[in-house]
DNA sequence: AGCACGCCGACT
DNA sequence: GTCGGCGTGCTC
């Protein structure tokens, strides 16, 4: 009998347990834990001899299964210590099974990639970009800059084939939504298999298949969303982070991290390539590159002669122009295309009809009970709801404040009205709304690229979704709802995505044979973002964005740690965000700042405090945080979310 | 994070 | 008189 240290997936340090022979870090044991069996991994960390003895269980279970690999041990650590969370919340995520042991009777078979040379005609520029690619071993990021259509993909195919031809498995990482059928067909030309996949929507069988196939190096080349990068890949090789700048590669619950900058580190760490691709690279991967950390090949269009698409600005501070919510230019310009047979898309990052219902007599307006914010109209459905926690309610007949009557009106555009305003003044035409509230599966998801390609929309509103992966021929007119929303709201990195939405939305319209046209509407038609809109010139946006940052010492040329500290009782929550800033530590180039009441005072019922913490570059700043929050005692009712490199201020 | 224990309001 | 709300505490 021997004490083993064993990681469990539960917010707790390592424990101590018993077991009968000595066993390898990284060994799958089963341990019980409370009134439960855990899958735990043997870890190596010196066993804590001040847990007392009676408490310390036996294992149930050495797992015959491979060893969780050292490099996956260290990334664990790693992850766990930079997003200052529990190692046992970051193997959680490379365990995402709970039973590993159940033996499935027919189990899912990953086919062996086909890795005969490719039958595709490579342009030189893309030739260029492979050998480039081709010829690398050891750790290198490169960024892969390439608009949808350059061939970029098929590019990153040879880099993966290569890896493979080297007994490396290899994982490609994809924003959320872009897991469709599009891209595993085009794999599929190329390698003649099937990926394995890995997502939120795999069953439980399924699932346990895939991790053990990963587990055991069968499966080969593993394609998911951010959550694949914690999988216990045996022998990593390659790791493609495609659409890199996507906002969706930030978890932003639980343990909170950015898998694009961990799967830099997971490739660090694995000393093995990793490649970034995208048509409008983040600014932190841009700098990177300035900065020469980074390597970049960039793949021209492959059609020189394509046309961008014409941008027009409508200010709709004027009123000639202005006609409900759709402008008479955009307006004019969808009569146009529905005469041709073209087709339409109108963005709005609002769901619903009205972000705002309005008592007509006293001014009252409908709030959420338990947040910060105001309940959404949703007409078809007939109620008010609230997109942080889902409270519902009828729509109002009366107005609580002053017991007028029928005295609501329904302020500002969602994707609902923009509908109606559309169906009003097209009643002909084929109009399609996409948001989280109509598509919620990637098969929905798809049915509908297929109708937009067979032409049975012709005009689609929609959210952010549309704006990645699909190139439609027939699409001539973009219409930018609202430019402006994303420009507001105090968040670091607004003006980059809507340039970044903003220019991928644009690169939708129809290329080399129909010549497109983007509208974007604006009430601030003097604002820097639009401004470089109009001018087209993306380095110019860089680089009034990097100089905005540098200045302010912003991310990258400075770190930020946010902290919201939460609980239902206000005074106590504000008691103990004040307890923290008074013990917090006085440094040079390390500023604590706040308590402020966090933008969203209020959620799901809960009080939220925050407090920024904010330091020069190369500060250790995780070793000071630790070293200040490890003595304070925060009672169990308060909540703290500490939050590495955030991309949301709420 | 779960999950059970434990102490105060609205129901058959 | 119970059912059940969620506040508090424990897990090697």
């Amino acid at each position: 009998m021997q004490k083993i240290s064993v990681l469990l997936p539960t917010p707790f340090s390592i424990c101590t347990y018993f077991s009968q022979e000595k066993l390898k870090p990284g060994t799958f044991v089963l341990a019980p834990f409370g009134r439960k069996t855990l899958v735990g991994v043997v870890w190596n960390t010196p066993i804590d001899h001040s847990f007392p003895e009676n408490k310390i269980k036996s294992i149930l279970k050495v797992l015959d299964i491979p060893l969780f690999s050292q490099v996956n041990q260290d990334f664990v650590n790693w992850v766990a210590a930079y997003t200052l969370s529990e190692p046992g919340m970051v193997l959680k995520m490379a365990l995402p099974i709970s039973e590993v042991e159940k033996k499935s009777r027919k189990p899912v078979v990953f086919d062996l990639p086909d890795l005969a040379p490719s039958q595709l005609t490579f342009s030189e520029s893309q030739k260029q970009a492979i050998s480039f690619l081709t010829q690398q071993s050891g750790f290198h990021v490169t960024l892969l800059d390439g608009v949808t259509g350059s061939g970029k993909t098929e590019v990153y195919f040879e880099a993966i084939a290569k890896a493979l031809e080297q007994n490396h498995q290899v994982l490609v990482l994809l924003p959320e939504i872009t897991l469709t059928s599009a891209w595993l067909e085009r794999f599929e030309k190329r390698f003649h298999v099937k990926p394995a996949c890995w997502h939120s929507g795999l069953t439980p069988k399924m699932r346990r298949d895939t991790w053990n196939a990963i587990l055991s190096g069968n499966a080969r080349v593993i394609v998911g969303a951010r959550s694949a990068l914690f999988l216990p890949y045996p022998d990593l090789g390659l790791i493609v982070v495609d659409e890199e700048h996507d906002a969706s590669y930030k978890q932003e619950d639980g343990v909170i991290y950015q898998a694009r900058d961990m799967a830099v580190v997971r490739a660090h760490l694995g000393n093995f390539p990793i490649i970034l691709a995208s048509a409008t690279p983040s600014l932190e991967t841009f700098c990177n590159v300035l900065d020469k950390r980074y390597q970049c090949v960039q793949l021209p269009e492959r059609f020189a002669h394509a046309a961008l698409p014409e941008l027009h600005i409508v200010d709709m501070r004027s009123k000639e122009k202005r006609k409900g919510y759709l402008s008479e230019p955009l307006v004019k310009e969808i009569a146009n295309a529905l005469s041709q047979h073209n087709q339409t898309l109108l963005f709005l990052n609002r769901r619903g009809y009205a972000p705002m219902m309005l008592c007509k007599a006293c001014g009252e307006k409908i709030k959420c009970p338990h947040c910060s914010v105001l309940l959404t109209e949703h007409r078809h459905q007939k109620i008010m709801q609230c997109h942080h926690c889902g409270y519902t309610i009828p729509l109002p007949k009366t107005c609580p404040a002053c017991g007028e009557k029928d005295c609501f009106v329904s302020c500002g555009p969602g994707v609902e009205r923009i509908e109606e305003e559309v169906c009003e003044l097209f009643p002909q035409a084929r109009v399609q709304v996409i948001t989280s509230d109509t598509i919620s599966t990637p098969l929905q998801f798809e049915t509908l690229i297929q109708k937009l390609l067979h032409k049975e929309i012709d005009i689609l509103i929609g959210t952010q979704m549309l704006a990645k992966g699909h190139h439609f021929p027939d699409l001539t007119v973009v219409g930018i709802i609202d430019a402006d929303f994303g420009l507001a709201g105090g968040d670091l990195r607004a003006a980059e995505r809507t340039f970044q939405l903003l220019q991928q939305v644009s690169g939708r319209a129809g290329r080399a044979q129909k010549k497109g046209k983007t509208y974007l509407q604006t009430y601030s038609p003097e604002n820097a973002v639009i401004k470089a809109l109009i001018s087209g010139d993306k380095s110019a946006f860089m680089n009034a964005e990097i100089s905005a940052r540098k200045l302010l010492e912003m991310p990258p040329f400075g770190r930020l740690v946010s902290i919201i500290i939460s609980g239902k009782n206000e005074n106590t929550t504000r008691k103990i965000a004040q307890n923290l800033i008074q013990k917090a530590p006085f440094l040079s180039g390390v500023e604590f700042l706040g308590p402020v009441q966090a933008p969203l005072y209020q959620l799901r019922g809960k009080y939220r405090y925050r407090i920024l913490i904010k330091s020069r570059k190369n500060i250790p700043l995780q070793k000071i945080i630790r070293n200040w929050l490890y003595p304070i005692h925060i009672p169990s009712s308060i909540n703290l979310k500490i939050d590495v490199d955030p991309y949301s201020f709420l």
